[in-house]
Parts: C-alpha cells; structure tokens; sequence
DNA sequence: AATGAATGAGGATTCATTCAT
DNA sequence: GATGAATGAATCCTCATTCAT
C-alpha cells in the first residue's frame, strides 16, 4: 500500500457543496464550447475545467471522458436546429440559416457536420454520428423534392461543402464565407442567426 | 526479459558521411507522407524518424519543426498541379481532376486548401498560405472570363468546399464524394488522377 | 449522451434518520470484506461506499481511516476463531481448521498474519498487532507441550508460513495448498471449516 | 494541433550523451531494487526514476513498463541461483541458502515466489511464471529421490511457505525467520549468503 | 553529418478527504 | 446523521527538443 501524501492542512478553496454541481456542470459546457471553438476537439481537458474555475475531478465526474464533454457541447446546437425545424412554418432556408450560424460559431459543430459519414478515425465515435443524424432528419423533413439538394446524400454533402468554406478569424468573416459557399450551390439560405430555445430543459 | 533498447557495447550505426544527406531527407519526407496519411498531422515526429530509419537528431537537422515536415510533404502535391498547369493545352477540369486526386490521396494537403484564407489558428504558418497560393495561381491562369467561378475569390472558395467534403475511409469513397461535391457546384472535373513529373528535382 | 451523475432537480434520497446507522456499518463492513477480498487492501475506498449504497461521507463517519475499514473486516475472521476456541473440548486442529478457512476464504486476513511480527512497512498498524496477537492468544491456549510448535514463536511462524502458501484463483485450489503446506509442517489440520458465531453481538 | 509549451530557454541539466545510457540503466535497476524493497512492487515508478537521478522518460526508454523493471530487477536474483547451481559439487542446502539470501534481501523477490502458480491476479504477469520456473528447475535438478521436498509441488509450495515467513524491519530478523522456516519444515539449509557472479554479463 | 539517449513539461486520470446541504 | 459533489495532489505516460559522442 503506498502511503498517501496528502497535505489537509494547507489552505484549500472551500468545498462550496452540493448546490454548485448544476452550476459547475453548466460552467463545463460553457469552457468546453470556448476552448474546443477556439483549439479545436483535441483540446486538453485540463484547460476546459480551469476555465470553468473548477478542478480536474469535477470535469471527470460531469463527464467521464473527452466524448461526453463534446457531446455536451453539441448537443445544444443539435438542439436549437431541431427546434427551429419544428415551429410553425419552419422552411429549409431558415433552417439552414440556424445551421450556419452554429457553424460560424463553432469550430467543434464544423467538426461534427464535416466528418458526417466518415468512419475512418479510431476517435469517431457513435455519438457523432448519432448527432449528426439528428441534423439530417431535421432539414430534410423540410425539403421538397424537386429541391436541387434533394437527391440521396446531396444534402448531407452540401452541408460538408459549406462546414470545409466556414473558416477565417472572426465570426463575421466566417459566415461571409459560409453565405458566399451556400451561394455557389445555388441553395437558398435565410437569415443567419440563432434560434435561442430559452431556459435549457431540466435535463442538461 | 525484454529486448535492451540499446547495445551498450555494441558499434553503434557507423556514420555514412554527407553522402547519406540527400538520401535521408527523401527517407523522411516519404516517412513523413506516410506517418501524416495514417494519423494526421499531430502524429508524433518520433514516428517519423523511426520509420524513416534515421536519429531523431537527423529530423531536426534537415527541419527545424514540424510546419518545415509538412510543408515539404504538401511541396509536392503542389508541385505536380502546378507542373500539371504548364502543360501544352492543359485546361482547368483536368488541373482540378490532379487537384483531387491529391485530395483524395493526402489528409495533410486537405488541411492546406481547407485552411486556405485562415488566420486564426496559432499554428497558421506562412507557409501554408505561400502554398496554398500556388495552387491558386496555378488554377486561375486557366479560369476562363465566364467562368462561374471567375469572381474575386470563388474559385478557392469551391476548393475549400470540395476539401470539405473529401471525407470517408478508402480513397474510392473520399473521390467519389469529391466528384459529388463538383457536380453539386455545377464545375466541370477532369478524370482523378496523379500528374506524375518524373523524378523529383534535386532541391527538394 | 451520457447520463447525467446528478438529478439537480429531483429530490435525493431521504434521510433515513439515525436508524440507518447500524444498518449502514454493517453493509459497509460487509461490501469492504468483497472488495477487499476481490481487489485487495489497497482498493478504492470509493468501491467499498459504492457497493455498500452509501455515500462517500457515510464510510468517513463511521471509520476515520483506511485501517478501521480493514480492522472491522478482520475483526470477523479473528472473533470466529476465539469463538471456535471456548468451545467445550475444542483442540487446536480443529482450531486451525477454522483459521484455515479464514486464510482461504480472506486475502485481507492472510496479509494480517502474514505481517505478523513485522514492524517494517508504514502502514504496519498497530490494530494488525492487537488482531494477530488474540489469533496467537487463541490457538496457544490448546497447545499441548509437547507439540512440535510449542517453542516459541514457531506457532505463529508456521501460521505466517501456511499464509504464505494460501494463493490460488479458487477457494478450493487455496484451500489445497494451505492443506499440503500443514502436511509438509507435520501439523495435524482438522477440517477446513467457518465457525459460524450466529448473528454477531452488536459492538462490531 | 495543440500548440507546444516548452521553454527551452529554461536552465535544464546538461545532456549527459549516450554515454550515460549504460551506467542509467544500472543507476535505474539499482534505484528499483530499493523502492521495490521499500514498498513493494507497487512502488511509484516516478521514485525509481527519481532516487536513480534521472528524468522520467529515460525509465521509460529502458523499460517499456512496470513489469519489465520489476523483471529487470528479479531477473539478478535469479541469475545468482541458476550460477550456483552450475557449480561443481553444488548441493540442495547450499542452493537454499543462496535463495534465502535473497528472500531476506528483497521483497519484490519474495512476491515472485510467493505468487509461484497462481494466477488469480490480472497482473499476474508471464514474465513472473518464467523466473520462478528458472528457480524452480535449478532447484529440483539437485533434489535426491528420496527428499522430503520430492514429491509434486512440494518443493516450491515449501518455498513459498518461508517466503511467507520472511518479514521483518532488517535483514537479520528476516534472516533469522527463514532459517528458523526451513527448521520447522524439516530441511537442511546451508548458510545463507548472496553468490556473486562477478560482473554483468554484458547484456544486461 | 549522424546517432539516439537524456530531459522534463504537460496531459489524462484516479482517489483520499472535506464539507455544504 | 446522510448525502454525494468539490477539490487537487499524485501517478502514469508521451513527446518535443537538446546535445554529447
């Protein structure tokens, strides 16, 4: 048995209890989705917890590995599209200018869409494709067919097109590019913005 | 027992002299393509070395860092496009069957043209950009006046959305999305192919 | 995605008031004596909470330290023996039958007695003296004079010498072993067998 | 790619050269004879590499993993029984004495032996099975017919019994407990002491 | 010029322990 | 008294980089 080396006796942060764990698991996502936007997936947990202001255990309780926590990410642009598909009078234009503002806005959401069908990477892993059909299903529910996009693959692989276009340093630049990509396809695009769903459900 | 790593009284590899340089670097670069195809361009430059058959000191001796590798495996896709663009009656849907081809063969030059344009990231080098607007100049001087892609920078723009989609496990899936990706954008592609020059130039 | 590990909005398990507390200490000793017996001393005190369902809190309320978790686990073993020893007309083979079982049955218990008499080890605690101490005070209280173990320290030395020969994936296979290992001392062993003491007196 | 941090400018001890690689691995072996005898094999390998003075990745570079320094380790104890068994006239008790002298010496090699035949514990490792077979045929090729020890399993079940029995704080304790072992059991030891091989054999 | 060993910082992960509720 | 989240030290392991030979 190794003898543990702890020291209780130094000066530690207060343990702030249990009413912290939703707001720490919410301070995660919100790191999570800064660091992974701005070093990409590969991005080391470590920094995702100190700028969540929490410690390596509290990552590693909320999410028991680098693929939860990215799932965690995504999974609220996945959402937003999914709402925005199902309100009243909800069109594949609009639904793709929600699209490409999560694009524009998140170098992990790029990822997700870009590698949509591709199984080579050992680190590929179900629940991207799991998202990514959720993606699918929501615009193509709104695609009429003689849409140009609406045959087979068309339209998953147009949204790779325009995922690989959406780079540059800033936002603004980025949904230039994408707008301008939509518009070398000939597909109509609304506006570009969020569709905000309000108050997460209580499930998170 | 396991295999010492070393041979302590052993000659050690003796030295081949200045004869072996040239020959070392094509050994790295061709361990570099290989090493970077199989696992992106993170993989560890160790691998390199080892499977180049050389010291790690070698590596560093012919590159100073790892963009220094990269650029010289990503040298010659761009070198056959561009010896692709000077041939007598070379016409662009052919330039961009080669350009896929490398596409298609290399994830490394994928990471190039998708990356063409950005800034953001820290470790956009120069030389990708000095690169990537080779492969630029190369096509454009082939790009007809009506052609679609004529205007201000549509044309690289198409090429970072075909880079995009070059995505799957097996070079027949990733050409056969590409191929898509063209269709989809209404251009004209030329047969997928390697543009082959010959030996390589010594300079390297 | 992963489950959440919190209900921040459900309501957590009710406490159950100080009732629970006996029960509580009686499923931790009984969790720790299978995680114990499963992955040795060394094992997570986490796991022993875990399968026990409690929390983490529970365990530190009732033993301060790792050694506590481990003295009440042993404490069983050893009160089974001096149990077996009051008996009307007991005899040491018989005695060292039920000690058997308890070197075949515990890994934990083999490691008590195998330290016995070793001061070496940090963790060397004194609780490991004071148990193997009244397994010693037990099984000499029927040790005729002329038997061969009664010089000395030769009675706990053949003990530690048996619990040195109790390894084995099986209950059976051990109990093989430790059998052949009496053989070759010449020390008659009565069956191997638990002495069951009935509910256990509510101390702990 | 996540950027690199290091700080080469930094004072950091001098490269020794490969010169060094030799005495380092003597250096780590020796280092891990100690921890190992201090703490068992579970001991920290960042200790071993510590006490040696070296960094952490040249334990790494010599020894790929835990089991193949623990290994490094026996693999010197084992040596020194398998040369005395060679020697002209060498007998059953003088080997003994040779296999206690490191039973009292070092733990890791009392682990070995102990855990003869057993392969209950997932790090149970082949290379613990092949030592403990070199000790036992070196053993056995000297026990007469008509050995107490002869029969079966006999043998190495006796020498795990005193391995069981060897704990103490110093060597002479230890020592005093394995002779006093062996007497109970019935078997002529010749005197306990290490049989120096001389210098390395060059492969270490 | 080649070799490959040394170096240690950094990232992932586990777990003992505390403490707010 | 129960609960289980928070905390971060410690360990394992990898690799970029340097430099003696």
């Amino acid at each position: 048995m190794v003898a543990p080396l702890h020291m209780p006796d130094e000066r530690r942060p207060p343990n702030q209890g249990p009413k912290r764990a939703a707001h720490n698991r919410d301070a995660l996502v919100a790191a999570a989705r800064e660091v992974f936007a701005e070093h990409g997936l590969d991005a080391p947990l470590s920094a995702i917890a100190r700028r969540a202001g929490v410690g390596q255990g509290v990552l590693y309780r909320h999410f028991p590995d680098r693929a939860s926590v990215a799932s965690a990410v995504l999974e609220e642009n996945v959402r937003q599209i999914e709402a925005a598909a199902v309100v009243e009078g909800a069109r594949l234009a609009g639904l793709l200018g929600v699209l490409t503002w999560h694009l524009t806005e998140s170098a992990a959401f790029v990822g997700l869409l870009h590698a949509h069908g591709v199984v080579g990477r050992p680190d590929d892993l179900p629940y991207a494709m799991a998202l990514s059909a959720r993606v699918e299903r929501a615009l193509r529910d709104h695609l009429g067919p003689g849409h140009p996009l609406a045959c087979g693959s068309d339209l998953m692989l147009a949204v790779a097109m325009v995922s690989g276009a959406v780079t540059g340093p800033t936002r603004a630049a980025r949904e230039r590019r994408a707008v301008s990509a939509w518009r070398l396809l000939g597909v109509e695009v609304g506006p570009v913005r969020a569709f905000d769903t309000g108050p997460r459900p209580s499930t998170g």
